[in-house]
DNA sequence: GCCAACCTGTCACGAACCTGTCATGAGCGA
DNA sequence: TCGCTCATGACAGGTTCGTGACAGGTTGGC
């Protein structure tokens, strides 16, 4: 689960990015409208945290911008107003959810939890693929009933191929879904390693990956 | 097992939280409709107990809203009047239960619990493993039928175990069954301590829980 | 009202395991 | 064959988890 905020007071996203991260989450922090931009333009995200009052410009306007660009990341606002003005036009614009400063973390957390819930609700049924079952709810899957030890990781990748049978997946689209930002320094060579890994656990069953030289990967069955 | 209790009379609201807190239900408390429909928008219930008087609205308009909205939770209301109209005007909106105050905390409990167990199809109310039982009724478990002395916590993170046998249940999801938003701020680390503590009392047995690192926890019976 | 017993959650430290790097070698395409 | 991409075993470092000890709070008995 990957979380962008978007918040100018250092201590206050610092915090919330800690917090988050206690519970699996990769947060990325923009601190400006403009680097907020550049994130987005980049990376796809579960939830935005956004707040409204930033330095360079408001943060419904970035809420806007990004809408009429297509993107419906669900976004939670952030405001230190009691403005029910703000907040009226927040939920106008597309935000989700709003929390009014000071909140309590955990109320955060809960509420990002619920806005990624809903958004995760419609595509959590178990994909299927010959013997193989994945369910995204407990990044579980089981071979012909038994059940595989992933680590998250490697739940992570298989989930990824799983839901792209189509297409053969690019290295760099598999890094994306499984790195985030403050990963910066991993090396590409990791997504070879968990591919490799994968295979591995997938050996005994007629589920392989196969490989498209400098193209990608994709997952098939070859029973 | 989550409620959330609507009712402005903070007595009472506050009597129902610490009761059911004792049976190991995790209690959130909204004094008007309006936080009402925040707690609902943030968080799943197992069944909501709805008071029809509040302050700024009609609980039958927040009832109506929910389940315009597809939300399913089932509802039990509760009402001061002895007003056949409202009792009928809410079931006709899918309540699923009422009560008149003044009413028998008792008879609260067991009417929740029967609604918890209705929406869990679960047949009988006692919940099995291999040769562990569990009864939520008192919250009591026995191991080949020698009782487990287990406290409140234990049993409420036992229960939520049980009831997902087939997923394993992430940190995240067993913290926000065992702590409810007012619980101080609880570490992570203490579903650890319990997941140990309950292993402990369960050594004797082939059930087990089991860890998948990174991911969760799942109960099962090697037997 | 007091004390004892017990429940609850924090802390800290060690163990287990996951993660990602490196290095080496294989395989593929030109 | 050359040059590149990819595969994979070994390993170090880091993270997550397990657990004993402990302190504060609650409960219940007297």
């Amino acid at each position: 689960m990957r979380v962008l905020i978007v918040e100018d007071a250092a201590d206050v996203s610092e915090a919330i990015a800690i917090r988050l991260g206690k519970f699996g989450m990769a947060c990325d922090v923009a601190d400006t409208c403009e680097s907020a931009e550049d994130y987005l333009a980049v990376q796809r995200y579960d939830v935005v945290v956004l707040d409204i009052n930033l330095p360079d410009r408001n943060g419904t306007e970035l809420l806007q911008d990004m809408r009429s660009a297509g993107n419906r990341t669900p976004v939670l606002m952030l405001t230190a107003l009691f403005s029910v003005d703000d907040r009226v036009t927040a939920l106008d614009l597309g935000a989700d959810d709003y929390l009014i400063k000071p909140f309590d973390q955990r109320e955060l957390e809960a509420r990002l939890r619920a806005l990624v819930r809903r958004e995760a609700e419609q595509k959590s049924d178990v994909v299927t693929l010959g013997p193989l079952k994945f369910s995204p709810a407990g990044l579980s899957a089981t071979l012909e009933d038994v059940p595989l030890n992933l680590t998250r990781r490697e739940a992570t990748l298989l989930e990824l191929l799983l839901r792209n049978q189509k297409t053969p997946l690019s290295k760099k689209r598999l890094y994306d879904g499984l790195f985030a930002f403050e990963d910066a320094d991993v090396g590409v060579n990791a997504i070879e390693l968990y591919i490799a890994r994968l295979r591995k656990k997938l050996a005994a069953s007629s589920v392989s990956i196969e490989t498209r030289r400098g193209v990608g990967y994709r997952i098939c069955n070859d029973g």
